[in-house]
RNA sequence: GGGCGCAUAGCUCAGUUGGUUAGAGCGCAACGUUGACAUCGUUGAGGCCAGAGGUUCGACUCCUCUUGCGCCCACCA
C-alpha cells in the first residue's frame, strides 16, 4: 500500500462494481421496512455545484445509513424540465445563428429543446455519480416524460373540475425579456437605487396643479385617475375635480380610496390600473377604464401617442425630457426602490394585465397547514415550522400558465365557433387529457389548444407520488410512500415542500413525507453566496479531483451544522482529505501488522481472546461501543455533522493516537483482533459519509477474514461489547497522567530522556500504573524509577491522581516553572474560595441535588489535597 | 410594516431538560523524523459566552429590554 490515499484509484472502481452488483436497487416486494427519499431533482440545465454536493451528500448518508440498518431503501432519482432555464439556454444557442424562436416555429423550437436535453441534460447525473450518490438509477424519472405529463394533465383536470382552478384578467410579474408570467415566488424583490419623481398635474379650472409621486413616470401615459385619501383635509378642495394628464391631456377624475397613504410622497397618488396592482384594485372599486401602454417586451405601444416604439427606459427618459421642458416636473429626489426581478434572468419585473390560469391556494392549504401543526409532518431545525405556517396562513393564488413553449402544455382547448375571449364565461372552453373531437358546446370541430404551459413547479409540486406511478394503482406506491424524509434548502420551501404538501395530501390523501430536513446556504468564505455570476464558486468536481468525493463529502458533513450556512474556501476541504489520508495510514500499518503476524480467518475469534485483553484493549473496545450508539443517534436525528465529528474524534485522537501507539508495544494475535475488529466495525460506521475509502480498506480485510461481499451491504454495528468492560476511567486516569508528564517535560527544557518517579496516594491506581508501565515509558519517551525517591527531586502539579516526580539533574529553567506553579496555586486558592463559599451557602445546600452537593464536596477535598502537595514541593 | 432567527477563542462552529475549572476544527507559536501517516506527532498561547436588568441557592443556558447582524413575507406609489 502506498503512503498516500489516492482516491482516483478506487472511487470509478467501486462505483462501477456496486452498479454491477445492483446494490442501490431498490424492490417494492420485499419482507423488510420501506426507507424512501426522493431527490429534489436537479433542472437538466444544471451542473453539479457545491449546493448539490451538500443537499445529495446529506441524502446519501441517511441512504446509506438506513440500508446498512435492514431497510429496503429507495432514493428516487429524477430531474426536472426547468421551463424558463432551459428554454433560455436553447434560446442562447439559436441566438448565436442570429436566430429568435419565433423564426424556427414553436414545433422545431421544442424539438431542438428534446433534443438538447437529449444530449446534455443528464450531464448532473453523471456528476452525482462521481459524488458517490446511490440513487436506484434504473428509476430515473423527468418531469417531462410521458407518464409525468399524463399525471400532470390529470392533476389539472381535477382541480379544474373542483373549480379549484380558475383564469382571469390580473395584473401579474411579467418578464419583458423571458416574455412570460412569473409567480410571486419567482420574482423576488431587491432593491435597486432609483428616484421618486414629482411630476405636477393640472387641474381643470382650478389654474393651480396637483403633483403626485412615482418611481415610474413612464407609467403615467396609462394614468385614468388621480387618487387621494378621503380623510385627507390637505386635499379635500379636489374632491370632485378633474385634472388634466399631461403630455397627452386626457381627462381624469380624481378619485378617493383608503389605500392612499397620506405620508407617502405628497399624498395623490397617480392611478395607473393596466400596470400597477394596487392600482388595478383601486380602479376595480371605482370603475376605471384600464389602459395598456406596453407591449410584452415593454416597448411603448400606441397608446403612448409620440413616444410609441420606445423601450419602456428610454420612453421614461424621454418623457422626463418633455415634462421638464413644460416646467411640470417638479423635482426629483434619490430613491431606494424595492423592485421585482426576473429569478431566471434578473430583469426587471414589469406588472401587467393579462389573462392567466391561476390555482385558488386557500382550500389546498388549509388541511396542509393541519398536518404540519399536528406533527404528521416535522421540520428540522423545528423553527422552519413557523416559517411554513406563517406563509401558508396567508398564502395567495398561484398564477400558473407561462407563455413559454418548453414545458406542459395546458390541457385546455378553445373552440373557434363559440368562444368568446371577453365574455369571462366558460362557454367554448373544454378541458380535456386529448383534443377533443367536436366542441360540446356548439358541436363545431374547430377547436385549438391554448398556447400556454405550466409552470414548472406545477409538476415538480407531485413529485413524491408521480416518480411513485401516480395516478395508476401501483406497488411502488403502496410499499414506498408516503416517503421518509425530504432534504432540501431553505430557498425553495414555499416554491416546492409546501406545494408537495398540498398536492399530496390532495391527490394521495396523504402527508408526501414524515421529515423536512433543510439545511443551509452554500456561501464563500466572506458570507456570500455563491453564485456563476459572481464568480466565486467552488466547483465540487475539481474538489473531488483534487481531494477525493470521500473528502468532499466528509468536510461538507463536518462543516454543515443542522441547518445553518456553510462556508467555504479550499483549504476547508483539506480536513477531509487528511482524514481519509489518516485513515488509510492507519489501516495500512495495520494491515501490515496482520500480515506480519500470519493473521488470518482462523485466528479472527475475538471473543475468545478476551481473557488476554489490557486495559487498552477493553478501553478501545469500551471507547467503539460508545461510539457505535453515538453514531446510530446523531444518525436518527438527523445530527450529521454530530455523526461525522464523533468518527473524526473516535479514529484520530482515540484509535491512532493512543490505542495503536499502545498496541505497538505488545503486537501479537490478540493485538490482532483487537485491530481488526475496531477497524472493521470502525468502517461500517464509516461508510455512509465516506462509501469510497471505506469499501476499498473493507475489501483489503477481507482477504484476511471473510467479512462479506461488499461494504454497501454489510449490517450497522451493533452495540456487542457494551457491557464487557468499564475500563475508561481507569484508563482515563492513565491518559491524563502521561499528558501531565508531556506537559511537565516541556516546560522544563528537559533534554534527551527525563527520568519519573511516581506516587499516589491511592493504592489502586499506583498498581495499576505498575501493571502498565511498559507503554506509558513507551508513550512518555521516558525512564521511570521505582520508588522510594531518593536523590533531589520535586513534585509537579498532581490533579491527576498521581504525584510526579522529576529528578532534577537536567533541568534548565526552574524559575519558569516555579511562576507557572505560582499562578496555578493562585487559582486553586481562588477557587477553593468560591467552592467553600457556596457549600456554606444555607440555600445551596436546601436546594440543589444530592449529587451536586456532593460533587462540590469531593472536589473541594481533592482541591485542597492538591493545594497541600504543591506546597510541600521541594525545590530542587 | 409583520414574522423568524443569530451574537461563545483570530476564523468557523459545538455546548442536548440550568449544576464544579465553557469545548472542537482551522489558524498561530515552540519543539520533534521513536517501528502507519509532515496530508504527521507533542506541547502551548488565546474567551467579562454582545450589553443591561430580572427569575434562581446557582445562568453561556430561562424571561424582559437595548445594540448589532441575517433571513422570510407584505400593494407605500
Amino acid at each position: 500500500m502506498q503512503t498516500q490515499y489516492n482516491p482516483k484509484e478506487t472511487e470509478d472502481k467501486w462505483y462501477k462494481f456496486w452498479l454491477e452488483q445492483g446494490l442501490f436497487s431498490a424492490k417494492s416486494q420485499t419482507g423488510r421496512k420501506p426507507f424512501t427519499i426522493v431527490i429534489p431533482p436537479p433542472n437538466i440545465t444544471g451542473i453539479l455545484h457545491m449546493g448539490h454536493a451538500l443537499n445529495d451528500t446529506i441524502q446519501d448518508v441517511l441512504v446509506r445509513f438506513k440500508r446498512m440498518q435492514g431497510y429496503e431503501v429507495l432514493w428516487m432519482p429524477g430531474t426536472d424540465h426547468a421551463g424558463i432555464a432551459t428554454q433560455n439556454v436553447v434560446e442562447k444557442q439559436l441566438a448565436k445563428q442570429g436566430l429568435k424562436k419565433e423564426d424556427v416555429g414553436r414545433q422545431e423550437f421544442t424539438d431542438r429543446l428534446w433534443k438538447w436535453r437529449q444530449e446534455y441534460g443528464s450531464t448532473i447525473i453523471e456528476q452525482l455519480k462521481k459524488l458517490g450518490a446511490s440513487c436506484d438509477w434504473q428509476r430515473i424519472r423527468f418531469t417531462l416524460d410521458e407518464g409525468y405529463s399524463r399525471a400532470v394533465k390529470e392533476v389539472f383536470i381535477r382541480l379544474y373540475k373542483k373549480g379549484f382552478i380558475y383564469r382571469g384578467n390580473y395584473i401579474i410579474n411579467w418578464c419583458p425579456r423571458c416574455k412570460t408570467a412569473l409567480s410571486d415566488e419567482e420574482a423576488p424583490y431587491k432593491e435597486i437605487d432609483s428616484f421618486l419623481y414629482y411630476i405636477n398635474y393640472p387641474v381643470e379650472g382650478e389654474g393651480k396643479y396637483i403633483t403626485v409621486a412615482t418611481t415610474r413616470p413612464e407609467t403615467m401615459l396609462g394614468d385614468t385617475a388621480v387618487a387621494i385619501n378621503p380623510d385627507d383635509e390637505r386635499y379635500s378642495w379636489l374632491k370632485g375635480k378633474t385634472v388634466i394628464l399631461p403630455i397627452l391631456n386626457r381627462r381624469i377624475r380624481v378619485i378617493e380610496d383608503r389605500a392612499v397613504d397620506p405620508e407617502f410622497g405628497t399624498g395623490v397618488v397617480k392611478v395607473t390600473p393596466a400596470h400597477d396592482p394596487v392600482d388595478f384594485a383601486m380602479a376595480k372599486r371605482h370603475n376605471l377604464e384600464f389602459i395598456n401602454i406596453m407591449d410584452d417586451t415593454a416597448v411603448l405601444n400606441e397608446n403612448a401617442g409620440k413616444f410609441r416604439g420606445l423601450d419602456r427606459f428610454e420612453g421614461r427618459r424621454r418623457l422626463l425630457e418633455e415634462l421638464e421642458k413644460e416646467g411640470l416636473l417638479k423635482k426629483k429626489v434619490p430613491y431606494k426602490l424595492n423592485a421585482g426581478h426576473c429569478y431566471r434572468c434578473g430583469t426587471i419585473i414589469e406588472p401587467r394585465l393579462s389573462l392567466q390560469w391561476f390555482v385558488k391556494m386557500k382550500p389546498l392549504a388549509e388541511p396542509a397547514i393541519k398536518v404540519v401543526e399536528e406533527g404528521r409532518v416535522k421540520f428540522y431545525p423545528r423553527r422552519w415550522k413557523k416559517v411554513y405556517l406563517n406563509w401558508m396562513n396567508n398564502i395567495q393564488d398561484w398564477c400558473i400558465s407561462r407563455q413559454i413553449w418548453w414545458g406542459h402544455r395546458i390541457p385546455v382547448w378553445y373552440c373557434a365557433n363559440c368562444y368568446d375571449k371577453n365574455s369571462g364565461s366558460d362557454k367554448g372552453i373544454v378541458v380535456s387529457l386529448d383534443k377533443p373531437a367536436k366542441c360540446p358546446f356548439c358541436g363545431a370541430d374547430n377547436l385549438s389548444q391554448d398556447k400556454d404551459v405550466l409552470d414548472t413547479w406545477f409538476s415538480s409540486w407531485l413529485w413524491p407520488f408521480v416518480t411513485l406511478g401516480w395516478p395508476d394503482k401501483t406497488k411502488d406506491l403502496e410499499f414506498f410512500y408516503p416517503t421518509d424524509a425530504l432534504v432540501t434548502a431553505s430557498e425553495i420551501l414555499f416554491f416546492w415542500v409546501a406545494r408537495m404538501i398540498m398536492a399530496s395530501l390532495e391527490f394521495m390523501k396523504d402527508i408526501p413525507f414524515r421529515d423536512v430536513l433543510i439545511h443551509g446556504t452554500v456561501r464563500d468564505e466572506k458570507g456570500v453566496k455563491m453564485s456563476k455570476s459572481l464568480g466565486n464558486i467552488i466547483d465540487p468536481l475539481e474538489i473531488i479531483e483534487k481531494f477525493g468525493a470521500d473528502a468532499l463529502r466528509f468536510s461538507l458533513m463536518m462543516l454543515a451544522s443542522t441547518g445553518s450556512d456553510v462556508f467555504l474556501s479550499d483549504e476547508k476541504f483539506m480536513v477531509g482529505r487528511n482524514y481519509s489520508n489518516k485513515i488509510w495510514n492507519a489501516a495500512r500499518f495495520i494491515i501490515t501488522n496482520l500480515e506480519k503476524n500470519g493473521f488470518g480467518a482462523s485466528q479472527y475469534r475475538i471473543s475468545e481472546y478476551a481473557k488476554d485483553f489490557n486495559l487498552a484493549d477493553k478501553w478501545i473496545l469500551q471507547e467503539l461501543s460508545l461510539l457505535i450508539s453515538e453514531a446510530g443517534r446523531n444518525l436518527d436525528k438527523y445530527r450529521i455533522n454530530d455523526y461525522a465529528k464523533s468518527l473524526y474524534e473516535f479514529f484520530w485522537h482515540k484509535f491512532c493516537d493512543w490505542y495503536i501507539e499502545i498496541a505497538k508495544v505488545s503486537m501479537d494475535t490478540v493485538r490482532c483482533n483487537v485491530l481488526f475488529f475496531v477497524l472493521e466495525k470502525f468502517l461500517r460506521l464509516l461508510h455512509p459519509v465516506m462509501p469510497f475509502i471505506s469499501e476499498e480498506i473493507w475489501q483489503k480485510l477481507n482477504k484476511f477474514a471473510d467479512i462479506g461481499k461488499s461494504i454497501v451491504i454489510a449490517k450497522w454495528p451493533k452495540q456487542e461489547y457494551n457491557n464487557f468492560f468499564d475500563e475508561k476511567e481507569i484508563f482515563d486516569n492513565l491518559k491524563d497522567l502521561i499528558i501531565s508528564a508531556r506537559s511537565f517535560t516541556r516546560y522544563l527544557g528537559i533534554q534527551g530522556k527525563p527520568e519519573f518517579v511516581f506516587d499516589s496516594p491511592d493504592p489502586d491506581k499506583l498498581k495499576t500504573l505498575v501493571a502498565n508501565l511498559d507503554w506509558v515509558k513507551k508513550l512518555l519517551k521516558a525512564e521511570i524509577l521505582k520508588m522510594p525517591v531518593k536523590g533531589t527531586s520535586f513534585v509537579l502539579l498532581p490533579g491527576c491522581g498521581f504525584d510526579i516526580y522529576l529528578l532534577t539533574g537536567k533541568i534548565s529553567n526552574i524559575s519558569e516553572y516555579k511562576d507557572k506553579i505560582k499562578t496555578k496555586t493562585g487559582k486553586l486558592k481562588k477557587r477553593i474560595f468560591s467552592l467553600s463559599t457556596k457549600l456554606s451557602n444555607p440555600g445551596f445546600l436546601q436546594n440543589a441535588p444530592e449529587e451536586v452537593v456532593s460533587n462540590a464536596k469531593e472536589s473541594l477535598a481533592a482541591l485542597k489535597a492538591e493545594l497541600e502537595r504543591i506546597e510541600k514541593i521541594k525545590w530542587g
